[in-house]
DNA sequence: TTAGCATCTGACACACCGTCAGCAAACGAG
DNA sequence: CTCGTTTGCTGACGGTGTGTCAGATGCTAA
C-alpha cells in the first residue's frame, strides 16, 4: 500500500537513497525547530545534511513537499490520540481522570511534535488543503472519539439536545491544541505549567458533560 | 509621544513619504492575504506598489518589520475588544447574552485581521518576542477582563476556589482564536457557522460560570 | 573486471536581497 | 523667480538562494 518511496524524476530509490532521503528530512525537522519557517532555506538544509541542494530536489519538489512528508509521518503516529477518549466513562470520578489524561496526553503529542504543528496550522490557516487535510488527519481521531462520547450523553438525556456534538468537540480541541502551540504566553500571565493542565482538564468536562467534575 | 515616522537611515519622513510609506503597508497587507506568507516577497510588494525595492528597505528593514507594523496597527484596535466583557452581567438571561457578544465580537475582529494574525501566531508560536508581545496586547484586554469575571463570581462563591481564573479566561480566549483561524476546518466536520457559534458561546459561559446558561 | 543502474553534484541561468551613490522633486528663504 | 537644502526615489551591484541539467562517481551482480 505505501508507495514505494519515488525519486522526484519517477525512479524507486534503493537503501543508499532511503537514507539520504532520510537524513535530509532529519535536517528538515531540526531546521524547523531552531529556525524561522520563513528562513528555512533548501540550502541550509542540504549543507547540515552534507550534501548538495541539487541531491535534494532530486527526493523533494521544494521545502514545503518535504514538510508535508514530515507532516504525514506525525499525522500518522497522532491515530493512537484516539485512545485517549474512545472507550472511557465521563461519569463521577472516572469522568475528571478522562479529562485530565486527554489534556496530558494531547499535550504531550503536540508538544513532541511542535514544529512541524506549527507549520501544518500556518498552512492549513492559509487554506492550503494538504495541510488542511493533515490538520484533519492528526485531530480526527481525537475529535471524533469527543463527539460520539458527547452523542452518548445526549442520547441518555444527560446533555442538553440543543448542544451539537462536533461543534463542542471541535471547539474543544482547537483548544487544546491552541492553549499547547502557546503554553509560554501563559506563563507571562502568572499561570504555571502545573495549573494550567487541571483548568483545561476542567473546561474539557465541562464542555463534554455540561457539569462540573466529581473529584 | 508617536515618535514621528523616520525612515531606516533615520530621516524624518514628510507627507509624500508618508503616503509611499502606508501605500506599501497596503500593498503588504493585501499581499498577505493572498499569498503564503513564505512567498511574500519584497520586490513583489514594491511592484505591486509602483516602486522599487530601494524605496521599501527606506521605509522597512526587511518584511518582517513592515509586518509587525500592521501588527501593532491592529493591536491598537484590539484595545477595543475590552468592551465585549467588561462591566458586563454573567448571571441568568444576561450572562447567555454577555457570552453570546463575546464570541461575535472576537470573532468578527478576528476574521477581519485574519491574515495578520495568522503570521503574528506563527512567530509568536515560534518565540519571537515581538510578535509574541503584539499577540498579548490584542489577547490582554478580553483575557483580562475575562479574569476579572471570573475572580469576582469566585469572591461571591459562585465559582469553585481552586479554578485559577487567568487559566480559564486565557484557555478561552485560545479557543476563540483557534477556532476563528480555522472556522473552514468546521466545515468538512458538517458543523454550519450559524451552529457553532451558539456552542462556543455555550463553552464560554460554562467555563466562566461553570454552570449552563439560561436563555 | 566490467556493465549497467543508482546516486550525487558542479555548473548554470535565473530571481531576490539589501546597500549605496546619485538623480529628481519639493520646499522655503531671500 | 532662483537657488540651496531637505526629502524622496531608483539604477546598479555584489551576494546568496533556487531549481535544472548533464555528466561524474559509486555500487552491485555476474
Amino acid at each position: 500500500m505505501t508507495g514505494q518511496v519515488r525519486t522526484v524524476d519517477g525512479r524507486v530509490a534503493g537503501r543508499r537513497g532511503q537514507a539520504t532521503r532520510q537524513k535530509l528530512l532529519d535536517c528538515l525537522r531540526e531546521m524547523l525547530a531552531t529556525s524561522a519557517y520563513r528562513d528555512v532555506k533548501v540550502i541550509d538544509v542540504a549543507r547540515m545534511a552534507g550534501t548538495s541542494p541539487a541531491t535534494f530536489y532530486q527526493y523533494f519538489p521544494d521545502v514545503e513537499g518535504a514538510v508535508l512528508e514530515i507532516a504525514e509521518e506525525m499525522a500518522k503516529e497522532g491515530a493512537s490520540l484516539t485512545g485517549l477518549v474512545a472507550g472511557r466513562s465521563w461519569a463521577g470520578k472516572a469522568g475528571w481522570t478522562t479529562a485530565q489524561e486527554l489534556v496530558e496526553g494531547f499535550l504531550s503529542f503536540w508538544r513532541k511534535h511542535e514544529a512541524i504543528l506549527r507549520v501544518v496550522d500556518l498552512g492549513a490557516a492559509e487554506g492550503d488543503k494538504r495541510f488542511y487535510k493533515i490538520r484533519m488527519k492528526v485531530l480526527n481521531p481525537v475529535t471524533n472519539s469527543l463527539t460520539d462520547s458527547i452523542k452518548d450523553l445526549q442520547a441518555k438525556g444527560r446533555v442538553d439536545k440543543d448542544v451539537n456534538p462536533a461543534a463542542v468537540a471541535g471547539s474543544l480541541v482547537a483548544m487544546l491544541a491552541a492553549v499547547a502551540s502557546h503554553q509560554k504566553g501563559f506563563q507571562s500571565w502568572g499561570v504555571k505549567q502545573a495549573e494550567l493542565r487541571p483548568n483545561l482538564a476542567l473546561l474539557a468536562h465541562l464542555g463534554v458533560t455540561g457539569k462540573k467534575p466529581t473529584k
